[in-house]
DNA sequence: TGTACATCAGTGAACGCGCGTTCACTGATGTAC
DNA sequence: TGTACATCAGTGAACGCGCGTTCACTGATGTAC
């Protein structure tokens, strides 16, 4: 830590603007994660730290640490919602956008595997009172997906049948994926985007072989 | 821990039976894992606890924390891969047998999710040294699979391709379902069993009809 | 058969550490008169 | 224009805790003579 102390003390922020740490302790935490790559890096002494600042000041703006992990999750799925957004409108082919979106799904996680480690590979910290507003960023996620899936079948790119369920699919498959090469990093996997279009491709094929058979 | 130290200290092994712990230090640590389901409470002091034991005989049998938990993991590879073959042997049909497999995967992850998580979920906690034989562990284990594909290969029921990464696929899917199940258990999740039978029946058919179109 | 001794499975007390959290405080900034 | 005062962002020191690990030890068990 005493590399890290060299940093100078921060300024003092002037009268009203006593939120602007709480922005400077949620981005030290997320910089702990990236940098560090171990969510247990990020205690609160640490981000008092990082931020330049003592611990007590961070009880100034979250409650205690649950709150604090609480809302760099938020953060988090605020962020990986609109990167996967921001994907998949990059085609206007429903099918094709649905791919991007899977691509970016796993990039996301590749790129930060410490965050997508707390947001899906963790044990939920959320308390019962965050629970309904944890669940709603989750499912603002969730719900883009199945939007999309939706948007395919009614294109024609994949055969009509409960969308949610078809999303939950995509989701497992991407999920799967993603955190398998987190946690596995020395197996020898093939590419990960080519076993993301394969997956896609054998999947709505799939989707496919069996509206064919079934009609 | 005051309820658990009620526990009555046990006798000391006689002379040349000094491994005897060693076992029951593993088995501890693994109902710790069950009865808690939280890895964070697996602390030398508590197995020791839980033992009936002071912390430092834990020292008599392993280096560290890490060669412990390294063992524990280690028993739980052994026993994933030991229930997966039970399971799979139940059917003769390959393809049944595969189903049962994955369904057996998913039962076990539900069935222990503190031993899934640490198994496939965490960091590992291997040493480089250890790293050839863990890996040879998991290798057994994902290569039973990968056999497994290849028999339903030969019997017709996939189309032949490259078994190890058909087998991939499948893991990725059993894998995504299990973790999310552990993850995020407040979800709206339909039946594991039907995702898993669903999910099967999908990729095959997938894998039968891009076989086709590409004939 | 008796006794000195080596072996070895474990003990008891302590170490230093980093953690989350609390509490009384300080001192710059703005406001009222 | 000057001064007393309230506000509020942040400090400094300390709390108790559980952790992994070390070290000198004990005392039952088996063995050699």
């Amino acid at each position: 830590m005493s590399a890290t102390e060299a940093r100078t003390r921060r300024r003092r922020a002037p009268r009203g603007q006593g939120e602007r740490l709480r922005e400077e302790i949620l981005a030290a935490a997320e910089r702990l994660l990236v940098e560090t790559g171990d969510d247990e890096a990020v205690s609160i002494r640490a981000v008092a730290d990082a931020v330049g600042v003592t611990p007590p000041s961070i009880y100034l703006h979250f409650a205690d640490k649950n709150e604090l992990m609480f809302a760099v999750c938020e953060r988090q799925f605020d962020r990986l919602d609109r990167v996967l957004e921001e994907a998949a409108g990059r085609s206007r082919d429903p099918l094709e956008s649905l791919r991007l979106r899977g691509r970016a799904y796993v990039q996301f996680g590749l790129d930060n595997p410490e965050h997508y480690r707390i947001l899906f590979m963790g044990k939920s910290k959320a308390t019962p009172e965050d629970f309904d507003e944890a669940r709603l960023r989750e499912a603002a996620s969730f719900d883009h997906l199945v939007g999309a899936v939706q948007r395919c079948m009614d294109a024609g790119a994949i055969p009509p049948s409960d969308a949610f369920f078809v999303a939950i699919g995509m989701w497992i498959a991407v999920h799967g994926l993603t955190s398998l090469l987190i946690a596995k990093p020395d197996f020898p996997w093939p590419g990960a985007e080519d076993l993301v279009d394969h997956f896609c491709s054998v999947h709505v094929a799939g989707l496919r072989g069996m509206a064919d058979s079934a009609s």
